[in-house]
DNA sequence: TGATATCGTTGGTATCGCCAACATTGGTCA
DNA sequence: TGACCAATGTTGGCGATACCAACGATATCA
């Protein structure tokens, strides 16, 4: 072992120190646990986005469903399509609207969405386990200020 | 105007209550705006991730640099045949070890890293510009904390 | 009615991260 | 020395993610 593998890994000090790069390695990081994670469930993040927003907002057409999870309208199609597939949701012309599909949760599909909220909690614990309580929150709280900023194409629009 | 796009775009509590959701949220929204940047300025975030660890370390062979800037060594051979078409690097067999490719950073190469550096110092300033300074170094910090940690599988395997 | 907009859907694009395989070259060890 | 293993560069491919353009069907508004 004439080298180690750890050793001849550091970074640029310029990426350490260019926060949007430290954001996207995190998230790459973090994507590369989860995906394992979901993987092995069966499952992908646009599931369980999809399935959180059908549970707190009851039954919702895909357009609404990709404003709310900033998920892209085609990509709702496919996602929608495996939930349906597997019983977790039921898609329906909505009669008011017939432009519309009502999707809806399911039972299976509650608990599908709680069993997937277990493995996410598992990943957030080896990711974040070893941070203080403090800095945890901090964390959270700084992210959503960044996401409720209207440097976030998301938030712009809207007057009023 | 019947509907704001905003108002209707509510994310779901329990995504905002997922902090590994945060953070891909947050690169997502990260990788956009760079992404416009950098596309603009005909790079990409392989780009400067290679131009800086040439800046900072001098000549280095492609394994090496994808080890540093965690990029596999196929997709090295692709950044790098970009840049030395642009003429930012060259890319020569080092006759010490004819296995490798030694790159080098032209003068041309160091001037793309200070601009493609100025265009994300700009991302910079419209994601986190309007942070407080010390909620931005808190940021920073626990980002490499979480970086740096086990949890992230380039870490584990250095023994010594 | 005609113009405009929304919805679901299909199909395509680009980046990113990763993996398998191969030939070349270097180093190690019997 | 020769056999074996490791590292390198390269090609080709795959899957997830995030988009965009266009279409037909439907709804709404002037």
């Amino acid at each position: 072992m004439e080298e180690i593998e750890g050793a001849s890994a550091l970074q640029p000090a310029r990426l350490r120190q260019t926060p949007s790069w430290l954001i996207t390695q995190t998230a790459t990081l973090t994507n590369r646990l989860i995906s394992a994670a979901l993987t092995e469930a069966g499952a992908t993040r646009y599931h369980y986005a999809v399935l959180a927003a059908l549970e707190e907002f009851g039954p919702t057409s895909q357009a609404e469903l990709g404003r709310r999870c900033h998920i892209d309208r085609s990509d709702i199609v496919a996602t929608i399509n495996n939930l349906v597939h597997e019983r977790y949701v039921e898609r329906r012309q909505d009669p008011a609207d017939r432009r519309q599909n009502l999707i809806t949760l399911t039972e299976a599909g509650q608990q599908r969405l709680q069993h997937i909220a277990g493995v996410l909690d598992g990943v957030q614990h080896d990711l974040l386990g070893h941070l203080a309580e403090r800095e945890r929150e901090a964390l959270t709280t700084t992210l959503r200020t960044i996401l409720d900023h209207p440097s976030n194409p998301e938030n712009g629009e809207a007057s009023a």
